[in-house]
DNA sequence: GCTAAAGCGGAGCGACCGCTCCGCTTCGCT
DNA sequence: AGCGAAGCGGAGCGGTCGCTCCGCTTTAGC
C-alpha cells in the first residue's frame, strides 16, 4: 500500500515560471559557474524570490536539477571511452570529453568532489561511475599503456588540476586546459613513469575531503 | 635634493601594535590563506580596526608587507635551483622547493597570478623572477632533459594545478601534492614528450588573466 | 604636570549572499 | 460569476565581508 500523496499537477503559472527557472539557471550555471547568485537568475528568470524557492528548497537543489543532463553527458563519456577498443585512447578520450564538458558548463567544476549530501544526483552518478572508471584505468594498465601505479583515486587529482587552469584561463584561453592535460597524459603513460613519492588518497580521504569543502 | 618628508618615528604604542598585527597576519594567512578576514587578524592581534587601518590601507597591503619573508624564500629557491649543475634536478628542485612553500603558507597561493597592483611586492619579485625562470627552463632544454615544447609561460599552469591539489587536500593529506607533481614531471621529461594540441599562453594573456583575477 | 598631537577601539556603513515571510494576485473549478 | 486555494513578488532578515569615522585615551616634549 502506498502511503505517498500523489503530486497534484501544477498550476499553468507555475509549471511555465517552473521552466523560465530551469531555463535561466542552466544558462548562466553554465556560462559562469556555480557561484551566480540566486537573485539574479531569478531576475533573469523574470520572477519573484518566492517563486524560485517554492519550486527549488535551496540553492543546491536547484543546481543538482539543472546539472541532470550535464550528468548524463557525463556518464556517456565515460561509457563511450569504454566501448573504445584502444584502452589508451579510451582513457584519453574520457578526460578530454569530460573536461569538454566543464568547459562548456562551469558550474560542473566542484562536482568530482562537491559536498556530501546537498547534492544528491552528482553524488548518484559519482557512485554509479567509479566501477566504470576502476574499469577504464585497469584496463588500460592491462594493455601496458597506462602507468601501474596510477590509481582510480588519482583521478580527483586530475580533475582538480584541469579545471582549475580551465577556472583561471576560461575567458582568456578556453582551449589552454589541452595543453597541460598534454603533459599530464604524457606522465601518466606506462613507459613515461618514474617511482612517486607518495601513496595515492584512499576512499575515505576523499570522502573527508568532499565532505569538508567549504 | 629630496622633496621627501622623513618619516616621524611611531610612537611607542604604534610601533608595538604594528608588530602585533604584522606577528597575527603572518601566523593566520600562512596557516589558513588570504581568505582569513581581517577583523579575526585584529582580534587575534588584540587591537582595533582602526589601529589595523592606519598601518595599513587595505587588506592586500597587509598581505603583501606579511609576506615580503616569503617573496625571499622564493627567490632563494630559484637562485639554490639555478646553482645546482644538474639542470633537471634544478628544476624539479624548483617546483618542489616553491611549492612547500605555498604548503607551509597558504596565503602564497594566488601570487603567481594575482591581481595586479594590489600587491606590488608580489609584482616586483615575479618581475624580478622571470629571467631566471627562464634560464631554468632553457637551462634544462640545453642539456635535453626538459622537453622541447615547454615554455616559460607554462610555469602558471604547473602552479595553478599543484596549487589546487595543495588546496583540496591540505588539511586531509598535506604531501599529496607531491604526487601530482611526480606525474606532471614525469609528463615533462624530454622522452616522454609527445607534441602538445595547443600553443602555450602569450605573456600578454598572462597578464591579462591576473588582471582579471576576482 | 600640562597639553597638543598622535594613536586608539569598535560601532557601524554599504555591498553582497542565501533564504524567509506574508499580503496580494491569479487560476481553475463549480 | 464567484470563491477558495495555489501561486506570486519582493521587502527584508541575518550573516559575511572590507573598510570608515570619530569620540576618547595615551604618549612624549616642555
Amino acid at each position: 500500500m502506498s502511503t505517498q500523496t500523489a503530486p497534484r499537477p501544477l498550476r499553468s503559472d507555475a509549471s511555465r515560471n517552473r521552466e523560465r527557472i530551469v531555463a535561466s539557471a542552466r544558462r548562466l550555471f553554465a556560462a559562469r559557474g556555480a557561484d551566480v547568485s540566486v537573485d539574479e537568475i531569478r531576475r533573469d528568470a523574470g520572477v519573484g524570490m518566492g517563486t524560485l524557492y517554492r519550486h527549488f528548497a535551496t540553492k543546491d537543489e536547484l543546481l543538482d536539477a539543472v546539472l541532470e543532463d550535464a550528468y548524463g553527458e557525463w556518464a556517456q563519456a565515460l561509457q563511450h571511452a569504454l566501448a573504445e577498443p584502444d584502452a589508451w585512447r579510451g582513457f584519453c578520450e574520457y578526460l578530454e570529453q569530460a573536461l569538454a564538458l566543464h568547459v562548456a558548463n562551469r558550474a560542473l567544476k566542484g562536482v568530482v568532489a562537491g559536498r556530501d549530501g546537498a547534492r544528491p544526483r552528482a553524488e548518484a552518478v559519482r557512485a554509479r561511475l567509479w566501477p566504470l572508471l576502476r574499469e577504464l584505468i585497469e584496463r588500460a594498465q592491462r594493455q601496458g599503456s597506462l602507468r601501474e601505479d596510477f590509481a582510480p583515486e588519482d583521478m580527483p587529482l586530475l580533475f582538480w588540476s584541469c579545471d582549475r587552469v580551465i577556472d583561471a584561463a576560461a575567458d582568456t584561453s578556453p582551449e589552454i586546459w589541452r595543453r597541460h592535460l598534454g603533459i599530464l597524459l604524457d606522465g601518466l603513460r606506462a613507459e613515461a613513469a618514474t617511482p612517486l613519492p607518495v601513496a595515492p588518497l584512499t576512499r575515505a580521504q576523499l570522502t573527508r575531503i568532499a565532505r569538508s569543502r567549504r
